[in-house]
DNA sequence: GTGGTCTAGACCACG
DNA sequence: GTGGTCTAGACCACC
């Protein structure tokens, strides 16, 4: 598993860890009972601190994503998976909503945003297959 | 000229601060050479502390859309509305394509989310002027 | 606020800073909205170090026992009692049948058990005020 | 024999399977010279890892409740039995001990504390038999 | 002044 | 080998 962190973009590492995580989980690309990669060899990949990773973990864990299994390592909980799923769904929802309103609010044109929109599915969706 | 704060939601309150006084200017609700609120007025009616209000407006003051006239006050700059305006319209694109980026790479179908969007459209075109 | 500390009793330091902060707040020493002991504050009277106070801080946070206000510390949620009240019950009586099922389970006498906990009722009641 | 092993209780399986042996000793299940499971039997018959039967035995050792036969496998000591209830009696004695303080420490009332304890009692009085 | 984040490195328990 | 805990100290954002 591939991990892209970013130090300098005011989200925390150990969130944009906990988030890759899910969004893995949630993909089906990490399956309940699956090891998680180990502290140490997550924080030697992606050239952070073990203790980030620790606290990414810790996050997780009081999440119920995963659980620690004494002497063995970090594996994803039974019904995480759904958890997962749910939770990146109604979070992009309640971003998505937010964003819209204070465009709105701000005065900006429905056609306008309506316009804005496409043009960065657009972009994403083209875009994104050769990022990955 | 009303400001709403919320002090619980992650972004600091200085930045609502400018942002608010930003929108009003993009908007022409205050208009190149008007006074804004005093700190110590603006403090008292959106019951926080003066300083917090002072580091908004240095702020503006560093991307010139607020001067200080010595004596009287702060005053909206000239030239201030078309910054804002282009401010607000490259801030607001920039973070819905981060969002639809991310959506598409957390493996979110667009379908999916241009119902989201649309959903979110319906909703603050109709219930945002409620609100306000 | 007084905290005892004992860093060698294999209880993690963080959790018996967490759970003194809880029975405090379920006792009534610390009511809703009031400020908790600053991390550097608490390490220093405790003679620990600031990460491990925060540690335990971080973890009644997601318990949602206290919470942060920026720039000023942290607070007792409201609503806080009643979650740290009904915890501190239950989780004793949960212990408490443990072992108590434990003891039976390994032999020991109904009537032996009785006289264990009158005696240890009588010594934590008698002693324990002398000992605070 | 057999053994019941909950790896996600926090306590370390060595100690679980440590003390059920010496329970077994105090009940008269075990008597001196009988040899115990061999470290792979138990660990098979358990589903654990032999590493940690092996620790489990070797702190039995340090506490001269069992001995090595070379060539034959390891065996309870003589004198074993009278160990392992008293320090069955004792423990159990602390940790009720130590419980009923800190429920009292806590504010919990003593008549509060009775009831529970009643209530533990009669569960365990009455359930126990059928678990077993 | 407050808490939040991150790094560096130590020691321990567990399997 | 694994994670858990703790310490020490840095830098930042916020009020």
């Amino acid at each position: 598993m591939q991990f892209k962190i970013d130090p300098d973009n005011g989200c925390p590492i150990y969130e944009q860890i906990a988030r890759q995580i899910k969004y893995a989980i949630a993909e089906g690309t990490l399956t309940a009972g699956q090891l998680v990669p180990s502290v140490r060899e997550l924080a030697k990949s992606a050239a952070i601190n073990p203790n980030t990773v620790q606290r990414a973990y810790l996050d997780l864990q009081n999440e119920e994503v995963i659980e620690t299994l004494r002497g063995r390592g970090m594996a994803v909980c039974i019904g995480a998976k759904k958890r997962c799923v749910s939770d990146r769904q109604s979070q992009l929802r309640d971003r998505l909503e937010d964003l819209v309103r204070e465009a709105i609010h701000a005065g900006l044109e429905s056609e306008q945003l309506k316009k804005m929109f496409d043009n960065a599915l657009q972009r994403a969706t083209s875009g994104g297959k050769a990022k990955l």
